[in-house]
DNA sequence: CGCTTCCGAGAGCACCGCTCTCTCCTTAAT
DNA sequence: ATTAAGGAGAGAGCGGTGCTCTCGGAAGCG
């Protein structure tokens, strides 16, 4: 069963989500294809290994980020979060696909297998802009929420979470987790071209720098 | 050829690209597979035939919204374009995918025909922020470019696309770029959760307003 | 009429996901 | 020790894929 994960993994990393083939994981495992669905049922299933594996190795390394850095350092911890994802990201480019990327066609991720996990980097994000907004360090753009489904939309995020922020915070969170998924998966996609700007790594702390302007933190 | 191409696109548009077939094709068009490839030489081909034709498409409707917006309305202007983006996306989600989403494995877009339509909402956008510097009406956050590698990068972006502004614009430019596709991407692959916080198309609005904050548009 | 050129059909190769059956081989209970 | 049970791999087979090859007919042209 781990050799299955650690050869699909590999499989995944060099040719990518479409084109992992559970027979050319038999073949690796030196067995034929038939005998590896006694392990694991499916295809799809075989992705939704790899998709918990990633984020549990993903939500791993978040946390090693966030250990290293002082608590009262907010724009440390968002720039150590940042940048352990965006690590991350580049050493698993088609992991980081998988889970962030363009959904597999026909391939659907169990929630309740997946909904914990994948969340923790957003989770570690939330909880670093609450504590910053507690502390007064978090000085978000003012919204104004004129949709009522938008509104519940916050209001049940904010049970979830178990939050006591107001609507600024949240629309702040939300914007700030896309805007940070965004720019990397533009680096790790390729739509910055072949040379990232020259310099893809002092791109992103330019970035980082401006994710912090954007939500306000300071 | 026509029909080989709308044929694909339906197909692109109803299973994704990875399971776009050229036999399918062929299937639908009536005619047996190897007669396909008189017209078109790879699957990657029909591949890049689509991307050409959704860059294409994108950039009208981007065109279109952006001539119903008077041009000295640059916050109207910003939001014509990613409300524009956001409605295309969400019609074709699947070829949205394919010009801005992971990476289909083993092929890439050949840049020679890819290039000039895949960087029109790139330039709309940038025309738009720089023309709004002009007037005086962006203001975006002071960055120092302390890597030589992303000055280079910076200066060459600036004479790939004919600008006069300071490197503080051409990084509002890049993040705002990638922050709105990130905040269209994050809804379009489902990220949101299956309701889209209650409403997306609110959400989306709380974001472009975000968007123009962060990059000092008024 | 003959010739070339195009176009579709068909067979075939190797790969894929997945199912089925068959045969071992280990384990456990009697 | 014998026997029953279950796990595990092998192998064949189904329909699908991309792609290549050859063949035959049709259309245009000298």
């Amino acid at each position: 069963m781990a050799d299955i994960v650690r050869i699909g993994r590999h499989h995944l990393a060099i040719d990518g989500a479409a084109a992992l083939s559970l027979r050319a994981v038999a073949r690796d495992l030196g067995v034929v294809s038939s005998a590896v669905y006694r392990y694991v049922k499916s295809r799809d299933e075989l992705l939704t290994l790899l998709v918990v594996d990633g984020y549990d190795e993903l939500g791993d390394a978040v946390d090693a980020a966030l250990a290293e850095v002082p608590g009262d350092d907010f724009v440390g911890r968002q720039a150590a979060i940042g940048r352990a994802v965006r690590a991350w990201a580049l050493a698993e480019p088609a992991t980081y696909a998988l889970l962030f990327g363009s959904p597999v066609p026909g391939y659907e991720a169990p929630a309740e297998r997946t909904l914990g996990p994948g969340t923790r980097v957003l989770r570690a994000l939330v909880t670093l802009w609450t504590e910053a907004y507690a502390a007064g360090r978090l000085s978000p753009p003012e919204v104004e929420v004129s949709s009522t489904r938008l509104a519940a939309g916050f209001n049940a995020a904010r049970d979830e979470l178990g939050l006591d922020v107001p609507d600024s915070v949240v629309a702040a969170c939300v914007f700030g987790w896309a805007a940070l998924f965004g720019c990397l998966g533009w680096e790790v996609f390729g739509q910055y071209g072949r040379d990232g700007l020259g310099d893809p790594e002092a791109l992103f702390e330019l970035h980082l720098g401006m994710l912090a302007g954007a939500v306000g933190l300071s």
